[in-house]
DNA sequence: CGAGTTTGACCCGCGC
DNA sequence: GCGCGGGTCAAACTCG
């Protein structure tokens, strides 16, 4: 698997082959860490090298559906980045499916991401082998539930690891406008903001 | 005043 | 069974 694979809804510019990697200094896309999609089947480990504009260390498959919490996720990243996968699910009758999940790994100097959705900080954790705070978001948006995680690199705080843990039920609240930018784009143009806003662009299959 | 943030407490799963 | 660690809740607080 290559990257012109999209490994995530959520982000539909891995589907060109012609990728370019667009951030600006103070953002570096560097690592898609894993994507996690429910019902897919993509347990093989992903090794690209660094040539590539980003570098997929691993993409597996896991449902919390045996067990409880589900460890499904294993990486194979030479980071070892220690994402669990934990579920609370069953407690209100939810299902333990964990939904779509893609986590990557980027240098930036800010900690939070504008990715064109409207996010609300429900908790703050310190975490271990990690000096840095973990901080979690809810989409704010009415019903939907994705949530999604911050947390600075403990090895190099340059770099932000971002997981996203589902997908969103809407639209960004900017998707006509952006997807305008996206066809419309100009390497010379392009930061942070918008590249971000326009990997938002999904449409999940609803 | 409403929306968002902070932060300590609580809950739950997992490993020993 | 117990302790640890991660994730979430919710009251208090802040800000626009």
């Amino acid at each position: 698997m290559n990257i012109s694979q999209n490994p995530s809804p959520n982000f539909p510019f891995f589907s060109d082959e012609n990728f370019i990697n667009p951030f600006m200094d103070n953002f570096d896309f560097t690592d898609l860490i894993f994507d996690v999609n429910e019902g897919g089947n993509n347990n093989g480990f992903i090794q690209e090298e660094t040539s590539s504009p980003i570098s997929i260390v691993s993409s597996e498959t896991f449902t919390g559906e045996s067990g409880g919490s589900g460890s499904g996720i294993t990486t194979s990243s030479k980071k070892e980045p220690t994402f669990g996968c934990k579920s609370r699910g069953s407690k209100d009758g939810e299902t333990k499916e964990m939904g779509h999940r893609v986590a990557f790994r980027t240098r930036s100097k800010i900690d939070v991401m504008d990715d064109g959705y409207k996010w609300r900080k429900y908790g703050k954790k310190s975490v271990k082998n990690n000096t840095n705070k973990r901080n979690y978001y809810k989409c704010s948006n009415e019903g939907c539930t994705v949530k999604k995680r911050v947390e600075r690199d403990g090895e190099d705080a340059a770099y932000v690891i971002t997981t996203y843990d589902g997908v969103h039920n809407h639209e960004s609240p900017s998707h006509v406008y952006y997807n305008d930018m996206v066809l419309s784009y100009d390497h010379d143009n392009w930061n942070q903001h918008s590249l971000l806003q326009a990997i938002q662009q999904i449409s999940p299959p609803y």
